[in-house]
RNA sequence: GCCGCGUUGGUCAAUCGGUUAAGACGCAUCCCUUUCACGGAUGAAUGAGGGGUUCGAUUCCCCUACGCGGUACCA
């Protein structure tokens, strides 16, 4: 019988939540909720992550936009509080200290800058990054290399780390679920530090101690890992938890569209889409990046898109609901390569989101986005008739203030330059009789509008089509937008004949 | 440099040895539409290179090239 899956997302509170980010925690909730598990959330909050205020704050906003609340966490607790880095720091030195004791690990006396002449020292064209290995450690200042009794009284005077002390030349192998199988030579990878000299474990001993202690099954993260999993497998080994080991999952890196490399802000900023899942303001420099929710995405739209970037179910089929992507979500079918975003496949699935949405499930979206603008929708009847008008052409959220603007508030911007080059006088006469007439209209509605513009226009002589266009920008200030007709029966005879004649009086 | 991971159209990608190598985004043309969209139709565009294995390789193996990641008292 397999063990119950326990998945957890462990982001450091540095900055805002990216592309990358999200899609690891959305593939821990899908793995998990897939399996029945739990999925939870571990704040990495490290001693220089502490500064940003707020960061775990928006982290838990970026989730819950998304949909991907945990399961237990700072905020919701659970059987292994705590959830925070900072708050478990007791355990972690005793696990290093074990491992001392075992052999497994050495205390480190080295300076900085005694590391620094140690590696200008043995950089060679060669290898240009010497490592603090088997090779090395014996020339350095350790508890290996040190007499006891030096090292006793370093312990007491100097500030000390501790380092995992690599095997020599042994094979690291462990099965990737993305992967397969992965092997690493202990020759590669180097003494790494598990105790800070601050006290603080690396994330190496901190993933390690929390995994076991929140009995994490399955470990998914970013590919940037993969050349320090070698560490934490010698870790759980050491520490005699091999059998709890987790399973591990390496994902794949999300790149930015042009040219290759990790997508960074830098990219978002330099090409003009949001990387972060929200507004992420900078405590430091006060700027604000702004992130999918704003730019005008709706979370299920943002998601799906994310999922898809690495993942497909092997059909076609592109758009899925959580709950679908919950139910066909399996590990095997994860790619090992990166993926470019693209940024206009991106708006495509939102606006085949906006486009099959319920107008109700849209209203609270677009009532906050228009708010925005200034416009208040109190009448959530007529908003929700708008939003189901407009919603075809709108592939942000953002987009229903230029195609549903005018339904709240006259058009500020008339297009005039569009109609003067063809206008006449007949056609003001026309228009002047048309809105005189209109006051005469029994019931207000798009058809027999239509019909009397179309009657009226025949006895003035002039084309119908050729006085649409004018219409609809008095309308509606450009040429966009429903019918005309319908847009003229949704705001009403009074708002029609006014915007009619405001637009006459400057032609 | 070393180690690891990867490589199907411009992008996301299907295929788990045999196909005219799907589909989607974007692009182009056309239809629909007295606006803009939506929608519909059509089109251009792909297996990094070289060796094997095989009756047959996009698919399996090797080499090369290229890209990425790591090589910190950062995560």
């Amino acid at each position: 019988m397999s063990k119950k899956v326990r998945v957890r997302f462990a982001p450091s509170p540095t900055g805002g939540l990216h592309l990358g980010g999200v899609r690891t925690v959305l593939y821990n909730y899908l793995f998990a909720r897939h399996h029945g598990g739990d999925f939870i959330l571990r704040i990495e909050d490290t001693d220089q992550s502490r500064f940003v205020e707020d960061a775990e704050k928006y982290i838990l906003d970026c989730l819950n936009w998304c949909g991907l609340t945990p399961d237990e966490g700072p905020e919701q607790g659970g059987p292994f509080r705590p959830y925070r880095q900072s708050e478990r720091k007791a355990n972690y030195r005793k696990y290093a200290e074990q491992l001392v004791e075992q052999g497994h690990a050495y205390y480190a006396f080295d300076t900085p800058a005694e590391l620094e002449e140690m590696r200008t020292a043995f950089k060679t064209p060669e290898n240009p990054s010497p490592q603090y290995n088997a090779a090395i450690r014996d020339r350095m200042s350790n508890s290996i290399s040190l007499p006891p009794d030096k090292v006793e009284l370093l312990l007491k005077e100097s500030n000390y780390v501790i380092r995992i002390k690599m095997p020599d030349n042994e094979e690291i192998s462990f099965t990737d679920m993305i992967r397969g199988e992965v092997t690493f030579n202990s020759n590669q990878v180097d003494d790494k530090v598990l105790l800070k000299g601050d006290g603080m474990p690396t994330y190496h001993l901190a993933v390690v101690v929390d995994d076991y202690a929140m009995e994490i099954s399955h470990a998914f993260r970013g590919e940037e890992w993969l050349s320090s999993a070698p560490v934490h497998i010698l870790l759980w080994k050491y520490l005699g938890w091999e059998e709890k080991m987790p399973e591990w999952a390496h994902l794949p890196l999300i790149l930015k569209p042009d040219g290759n490399g990790k997508l960074s802000k830098r990219d978002g900023d330099r090409l003009g889409f949001p990387v972060f899942a929200m507004d992420w303001k900078d405590p430091k420099t006060g700027e604000i990046t702004t992130g999918f929710k704003e730019r005008g995405f709706v979370p299920e739209a943002f998601v799906n898109m994310l999922a898809m970037l690495g993942w497909n179910d092997g059909t076609s089929k592109e758009i899925f609901t959580i709950e679908e992507l919950i139910k066909q979500f399996t590990m095997d079918r994860v790619h090992k390569s990166g993926a470019k975003f693209d940024f206009e496949k991106a708006k495509w699935f939102n606006h085949e989101w906006i486009k099959h949405m319920e107008a109700a499930r849209l209203r609270p979206l677009v009532k906050e986005s228009l708010m925005l603008q200034g416009i208040i929708a109190l009448n959530d009847e007529y908003l929700d008739q708008v939003i189901t008008m407009v919603k075809d052409r709108c592939i942000l959220i953002t987009d229903f203030y230029t195609q549903a603007g005018f339904f709240f508030q006259a058009p500020k911007d008339i297009d005039t330059a569009s109609i003067k080059p063809k206008w006449t006088d007949e056609k003001a006469n026309f228009f002047n009789a048309f809105s005189e007439s209109l006051a005469a209209e029994g019931e207000w509605i798009a058809i027999n509008i239509e019909q009397r513009f179309k009657e009226l226009s025949t006895a003035a002589g002039i084309k119908p089509g050729e006085l649409m266009l004018p219409l609809r920008i008095m309308l509606v200030g450009g040429k966009f937008g429903p019918g005309v007709f319908d847009i003229a029966a949704m705001i009403g005879k009074e708002e029609t004949t006014e915007r009619m004649k405001a637009v006459l009086t400057i032609l």
